[in-house]
DNA sequence: GTCTATAAGTCGATAGAC
DNA sequence: GTCTATCGACTTATAGAC
């Protein structure tokens, strides 16, 4: 219960519908331009036309370039790590759980091409912006999935291999179909990646991933 | 023979040893910061600190910031490139080509991270320096790779795979190694990555592309 | 909360002395 | 060829009317 119930509009904080609305809608512009050009090469303008908003309301919701920064950064971190947990977990097989991690990713490198790349801006430029995040956050979750290969491994359902570096191939791998996508469209012969070209991906980085796999029976055997 | 050995000093071309040193000089410098910030996030001021010459030399021997970064990329796209066309060939076998070819992209990342973090900041700002470079050069080269990953798979050497994708997945692992240097880093709780480090990632690549070789004997049976 | 107009500062580029 | 001093355009941020 808020301490001062009275007929004054609550104004401890500032939660009005179009504050929340505005901020969303300029979140979701500066992810688009701070993923082309990084935090210095990024203009207010730009983020301001992208918003469809006056170059002054941006800075009235988010004081400096560097605030917006920071919090476009923020609510991407969590999305970044997405479903990791839930696929990469001791009681799934290693084919069901790499399988579902492997696709999450290549869905989130599809659908949100701009936090990826943004991602990748930041550490391009030496990640000052994310380090905090890197070092607790990532550093456990680390930890965490490196357990589950550990198991999985000691239950012999999967070879043995690096742990660590082994997510980073898996990272490497997926995030390339966000980042890097105009050089893979390119070589192509492509406006664009196509659904197919998703899934010709997925498919190639599951083979990959299928050699610390013990043998298997088709998937489908007739 | 110059066709006029005259006194004059032959000035038809400017090709000093001051201006060939200098030229090599601000380019070196240029890579490292357009690696860090990219083209419209960096200062000419940066790179004339980082050369240790004043700003107007870079201007006289780079128009714009623009001819520079053009020159910047173009020295660094051969680099790139490397020896893949030696060690993806039909004469060899897929274990000591695709080795071969991890180590020398691992190389490479360990060498020149600034090189492979600009072609990396490029991709992700769209690309637009290197597009004649991506739609020509390096599509005839991996037409080229494709043809000899068919070979070997003709040969029953390899697994059947998608090779564009294959080569994709290859370019992502071994890049990452450059790319998200301060990522891996943090996660693996170091100032940054030893050489055991690059060791163990080449490892783990050639455990994951061994699924599509054959079954060998061990490397060095007794 | 919204928006125009502008202050304050930065950066690419060049003039011009040496 | 080298370098200082500076111009002019652009950019962040804010003042202040609505």
């Amino acid at each position: 219960m808020p301490p001062v119930p009275s007929t004054i509009p609550t104004r401890r904080k500032r939660t009005g519908a179009p504050r929340q609305n505005n901020t969303r809608h300029i979140l979701n512009a500066a992810e688009k331009v701070f993923a082309a050009h990084g935090l210095s090469g990024t203009r207010m303008n730009d983020i301001a036309e992208a918003s469809n908003l006056p170059k002054a309301n941006i800075h009235y919701y988010f004081r400096t370039k560097e605030d917006l920064y920071r919090a476009t950064l923020k609510q991407l971190l969590d999305d970044w790590l997405g479903d990791a947990s839930k696929w990469l977990s001791a009681d799934r097989s290693p084919q069901e759980g790499l399988r579902g991690f492997i696709e999450a990713k290549m869905e989130f490198s599809r659908k949100r091409p701009e936090a990826s790349r943004l991602f990748a801006h930041e550490l391009l430029s030496g990640g000052r912006y994310v380090h905090d995040f890197l070092v607790d956050t990532l550093r456990k979750h680390v930890e965490q999935r490196t357990r589950v290969f550990k198991a999985w491994h000691e239950a012999g359902l999967m070879a043995k291999t690096d742990p660590v570096h082994f997510l980073f191939c898996l990272w490497a791998m997926t995030q390339a179909y966000a980042d890097v996508q105009v050089q893979m469209a390119a070589v192509l012969g492509k406006p664009h990646l196509t659904g197919r070209d998703y899934a010709t991906g997925t498919q190639t980085i599951m083979q990959m991933v299928s050699s610390l796999l013990p043998p298997s029976p088709p998937e489908t055997a007739e």
